[in-house]
DNA sequence: TATGAATGAGGATTCATTCAT
DNA sequence: GATGAATGAATCCTCATTCAT
C-alpha cells in the first residue's frame, strides 16, 4: 500500500463510497462506520481527509454537481445553434433519470437537508442557477437573431428546468406512472410550442 | 380534562407538531423528546397513540397530503368547464409555495426518505397519481367537447404537475431567483399553447 | 424501583460514584461509563441529570468544597474565642490529609485542571478565598480584643492556609516524608510565634 | 541538517514543546499530534525518541525538578552564612510562582496525575524530598554554631516548603487575592519568629 | 390515560501508536 | 533518521423505546 501522494485518490474513495451509501441506505441513515465499510477504509482515514462527517457531505454534493456541469458542457456546448443546444439540454435533463437515477437520490436526499442546512441550500442554489444560466445563454442568441420574442426569455430557464425536474421527480417516485422515454417528445413540444419560433 | 374521546384530539395534537418539528428541524434532527415538548406531552403518549416514530411520521404525510387534497376538491371542483378548472388547479399549485411554504418543506423531507422507505414512497406516488388524476379528469372533458386532441391529453396531468412542483422547488431553495408571482403567467401561456385549443 | 422523586437521589447517587472514580482511577483518566458502572446505573441516566460530563464534576467539586465548608461551621463556629477558633481552624486543616485523604485527592485532580477551565479555577478561587475569610473573622476579634496587631493580621488567612495545604499536600505525595499528627504542634506553634500574643 | 547527534537536540526540543502544550493545553487536554505541531516535527519522531506519550511525560517533569534544582544550587549555594541561605532559599521559593509561573502550572498538572501515577508520584517525592534537604542542610549549620534549637529544626524544612508552595498555589489559582511580592515579608517574619535566632 | 425516569445500543469523533516509504 | 497516512479501540453523547408509578 502506497502511503504518499495518496490524498486525492483517498478522497475520491471516500466520496464515492458516501455516494453509494447515500444510494444504499439514504443521507440520513447512515453511519460513518457504513461509509468507512464501504470505502474499506478505517473510519479514522476519513477524520485524516474531511473534517467532520457534514464535511464529506458538503464535498459528495459538490462533486456531483460538478460532475453534471461537466457533463452538460461536454455534450451541449459543441453544438452550434441556440435550437440544437436547448433541445439536446432538454433530452440531457430528461434523460438523467434513466442515465443515471443515482443522481436524483442523491439531490432529493439534499434537497430535503436544505431547508436545515444554510450551505447544503446554497449549494444546491447555485446549482439550479447554473442550469438557468446555461439556457439563458442559448435563447440569448435566440433573441438576438430575431427568432425567440424576449419576453418569452425571461421565464424560459426556470421552466425548462422545472418541467425537467419535475418529470424526473414523479418518475423517480414511480416509473410505472408513465414512460419516461416517451415523454420527452411531449417535453420538447411544450417549450417549443412555448416558444413558438418565428421562420 | 375529559378522558374520554381524546384519541383523536391527541392525535392532531401530536401530528401538528411533528409537522412543527419537521419545518423546524428538519425530519431526521428531530427527535421524538423534540416532538413531545412541541406538543406539551410526555413522550410516552406518543407511544400510546402511534405505534412508533415510524408510524407517527408516516400519519403527518398522510395527513398532510389529504389536506392538500382536500384544498383541492374544495377550491378546483366547484368550478364548471374545463378551462377554468386547469387554470385553477395550475393557480393552486403555483401558489403553494408563497401560501403554505411548509408544504414543501414537509414534501421535500419526505421526498428525501421515499428511495429508502417503500411506505412513504408508496405515499408520495399515490399523491402524485392522484394529483395527475384530477388533472386527467378535467382534459377528459375537454377531449369530450372536441376542444382538446387526445395525443395532447396523455402527458399532460404529468407535465403540469412538474411544472409546478419544479417552480416550487427552485423557488423554495431560492426566493431570490425569480418573481413566483409574475412566472404564473408563463406557467399558464406554456400549458395554454401546448395543449392549443381549438375554437 | 421508585421512579418519582428520585432526582436527588439520583443526583448524589451519581456525585458520589464520580468522587469515587477521581479517587480510584484520576479526573482525567475515568470515562463516563466508569462513573455509571461505579454509580449502577445506565450512562444515559447522567445526561438525564447532568447537561455533560463536564458539568458532572463541576457539581461534583461543588459539593466537596460544600461539605467542607460545613464541616469547619460545626467544628469552629460554636467555640467562643478567637484563639481558641483559630487553633481549632489550624487543628481541622491539619487533620484533612488523614481523616478525609479523597479530599486531597479530588482537589489536586482539580487544581490540575484549573489553568485550564475558568469554572474549575472560580471555584477553587471561591473555596480558597471563604477558607481565608473565616481565618479573617477569627483574628478581627483578636485585634478588638487589643491582643493582636493589625500589622500581623494582613496575611495571617493566607499563610495558615498556605501552611495547611503545603503540608497536606507534602504528606499526600509522600507519607513517610514526616509525621503529620506529629507536625501539628510545630504547625501551631509557628503560627503562634508569628503572632506573639499580647497578654 | 546533520543526521548524527541529533538526539539530545531533538529530544530537547520535544520536551520543551510538550511543556508548552502543558501550560496551554493542560497536561491530559493535550495530543501527540498537539506536541508534534508544537515541535515542528512528525508524530512518528516522537515515537523515535521516546517510548510513548507516558515515558515523554515522564522525561518532561524529570527535566523541570532538574532545571529547578539547578537554579537553587546557583543562587542559594555560593552563600556563606545559613541564615542568608535559608533566607534567600525562602525568596527563590516565594518568586517562582511570579518568575517562572508555568513552573507552578506544569507541577500542578503532575500533582494531579500523581496519586494514579506511581512513577509520577515517585518523582515528585523525590523532587520534595530534596527541597527539604536543602534546608536541612543549612540549618544544620545553623544548630552546631548553636543558633538555632534542635527541636526547631526537626519540622522546619517541611514548614518551609509548605508555606512556600501554599501561598504559590494560592496565588496561582487568583493572583487578586493578595499582593505575592508583598507577601514575602511575611512568610520571612513567620520563619523567623518560629526559629527565634538565638544572639 | 399520562408521565418522565431509565435503559443501552449506536453514532460521531479523537487519539496513541504503527509502519510503509 | 524522518514522515504522516492509516488503524481501530475508546470516548462522549443521543435517542427510540419501555415501564413503574
Amino acid at each position: 500500500m502506497p502511503k504518499i501522494g495518496m490524498e486525492e485518490i483517498r478522497k475520491d474513495q471516500v466520496i464515492k463510497a458516501t455516494e453509494r451509501c447515500i444510494v444504499e441506505k439514504g443521507y440520513s441513515n447512515m453511519s460513518v462506520k457504513d461509509i468507512s465499510a464501504e470505502a474499506s477504509v478505517s473510519t479514522g482515514i476519513i477524520y485524516h481527509y474531511f473534517k467532520n462527517k457534514e464535511d464529506l457531505l458538503l464535498q459528495v454534493i459538490k462533486e456531483s454537481f460538478r460532475k453534471s456541469h461537466e457533463q452538460v458542457m461536454e455534450t451541449v456546448e459543441p453544438l452550434n445553434n441556440f435550437e440544437e443546444k436547448l433541445m439536446k439540454h432538454i433530452e440531457n435533463i430528461n434523460r438523467v433519470p434513466m442515465d443515471n437515477p443515482d443522481f436524483y437520490t442523491v439531490m432529493l436526499n439534499y434537497l430535503g437537508q436544505a431547508k436545515n442546512n444554510p450551505e447544503i441550500n446554497g449549494i444546491i442554489a447555485k446549482f439550479f442557477k447554473n442550469l438557468r444560466s446555461y439556457i439563458a445563454q442559448y435563447i440569448k442568441d435566440g433573441i438576438e437573431l430575431g427568432r425567440l420574442k424576449p419576453e418569452k426569455a425571461k421565464h424560459l430557464p426556470a421552466l425548462t428546468i422545472a418541467l425537467g425536474m419535475g418529470i424526473g421527480m414523479q418518475w423517480i417516485i414511480d416509473p410505472e406512472s408513465f414512460d419516461i422515454a416517451d415523454i420527452e417528445k411531449s417535453y420538447k413540444e411544450m417549450i417549443e410550442s412555448y416558444i413558438s419560433l418565428e421562420e
